[in-house]
RNA sequence: GGAGAGGUGACUGAGUGGUUUAAAGUACUCGCCUCGAAAGCGAGCGUGCGGGAAACCGUACCGUGGGUUCGAAUCCCACCCUCUCCGCCA
């Protein structure tokens, strides 16, 4: 959320971030509703102002045993006004923050101009595809074969876009979020989390998901609880409300959890395979820092990720994400995309966003100056690194071999135990 | 799930209807004192919103939301959370 004095003072600026986003956003709507309410207030707060003062004249004529029944009626008299004023007033502030709440992030100055993902920027790539003599197939024919995966039984416990994975399937997804955990905080100074895997609405609201995309969420029937979505939510909540030192910053924090997405509108897409599911595994990156610095936290929190990548040997690219393709909360955006041969494309595997004070604002997370002075917003940064079962599909199609076995990359055979995991069971 | 106790500023903690703007202490900041420090003394010390060029003024906030009243931290109702005990349970 943006500060409400900012935005009122520099609405053409908020005017040139909903071009370049490509978003609809009536200012002037703001603009007239804003002044409403203001008038408002200085209203209220006059009749309260003088209600004030007589009740104070009124304390003092009792205690002397004075008659005040002529002010008292007066008094009774403001009550309606006071109150019908006031209720109207909340109302207007409701609405006021309904809107800003719906105003997405400003954009970096760096962020390309742009309508989709189209129009991302590739910035660098990472090693090579991998070479076959045959022809690679598709996660779900590999996993299906090799008797790791199993979509149709999946599908009897639960539904569409859930899976199950078997033996040494299941066991790679454990090893490769136990191998990312162990890479993160001992090699790259994360501390490991572990937070619930349901949040309430106030959680939700701080990180910038709610109002907006109670859509693509599963609320528990009955209760102020969702089903999270990534461990971004918890962990922005990890601080909020609080105000920390600044010589604690950067904060660096890690976690693994299930993710749950209910991927309404995404009818029909990825519908093969396991690419885009209700429940997924992710391991999360985030970061508290000074305003100062975050941009240079943002490229070493990229790298995190791409570390990941390279020891399990997977080609890849990053992209810089354009205007109209950076997310709601988020300033500046990278994804890391890794190759898979099945389609010869490469697949979002990591999404890195610098949010700048956006979700420290809603979420009230300051932290106090050095030599002193006002509190200010932390800056919050966010990154997949990575995600668990997309990497899994990157780790079965690049090293699925011709007799329809899969090699194991060899920083995972300690995780895994096993050096391949064989075609048939 | 049941019973009891409790939720007040960064922290401790007073305050059961009004002449007061939440007492006091601790911590913190500044000043005086000192060679320097401690102690002592003096002052300051919340957030949001509205008005104002500013100084400043006004207003709201004592877990949350309603209600009673001319006036609520204080009285009434509902809910939430914490602690203790009991029950259940991986």
């Amino acid at each position: 959320m943006h500060d409400l004095n900012y935005f009122r003072d520099h609405l053409e600026v908020f005017a040139d971030m909903a071009k370049k986003r490509s978003i609809p956003l009536d200012l002037d709507a703001f603009r007239k509703l804003d002044h409403e309410r203001r008038a408002l207030i200085t209203q209220t707060e006059e009749l309260r102002a003088k209600r004030n003062k007589a009740s104070d004249e009124i304390g003092r004529l009792k205690k002397e045993n004075l008659n005040a029944d002529a002010i008292i009626a007066e008094m009774k008299a403001l009550a309606e006004p006071i109150k019908e004023k006031s209720l109207k007033t909340v109302e207007l502030t409701k609405t006021q923050e309904e809107f800003l709440l719906r105003v997405p992030n400003l954009l970096h100055a760096s962020v390309p101009p742009g309508k989709g993902s189209e129009d991302n920027v590739e910035l660098r790539r990472w090693g090579t595809p991998p070479k076959f003599d045959f022809q690679p197939k598709p996660h779900w024919e590999v996993g299906e074969s090799a008797g790791i995966l199993d979509l149709q039984r999946a599908v009897k416990i639960a539904g569409t876009r859930f899976a199950l994975y078997r033996g040494p399937g299941a066991r790679l997804e454990r090893a490769l979020a136990n191998f990312f955990m162990d890479v993160h905080t001992h090699e790259n100074g994360y501390t490991e989390i572990l937070p619930p895997f349901i949040v309430n609405t106030a959680s939700l609201v701080a990180d910038g998901k709610l109002p907006k995309f109670a859509g693509d969420m599963f609320h528990l029937e009955g209760t102020d609880l969702w089903l999270t979505t990534t461990a971004e939510t918890e962990l922005t909540n990890l601080f909020r409300d609080e105000t920390l030192d600044a010589s604690q910053l950067p904060i660096r924090v890690c976690a693994w959890t299930s993710c749950f997405r209910s991927e309404a509108g995404a009818a029909g897409k990825d519908t093969r395979g396991i690419k885009r599911q209700h429940q997924f595994q992710k391991v999360e990156l985030f970061k508290f820092t000074h305003p100062d610095n975050s941009y240079q936290e943002l490229e070493s929190l990229v790298n995190n990720a791409e570390a990941i990548l390279q020891k399990l040997g997977i080609h890849y690219r990053v992209m810089q994400l354009c205007s109209g393709d950076t997310g709601f909360a988020s300033s500046k955006t990278y994804d890391i995309e890794a190759w898979l041969p099945s389609t010869g494309e490469f697949m979002e595997i990591s999404s890195c966003s610098n949010c700048e004070a956006f979700q420290a604002r809603r979420a009230g997370i300051r932290f106090k100056p050095k030599g002193g002075g006002k509190s200010d917003f932390v800056h919050t940064l966010n990154g997949s690194g990575l995600a668990v079962g997309r990497t899994w599909i990157a780790i079965v199609e690049n090293y699925q071999q011709a007799d329809g076995s899969i090699l194991i990359p060899d920083v995972l055979r300690p995780y895994m135990g096993i050096d391949r995991i064989p075609a048939a069971k």
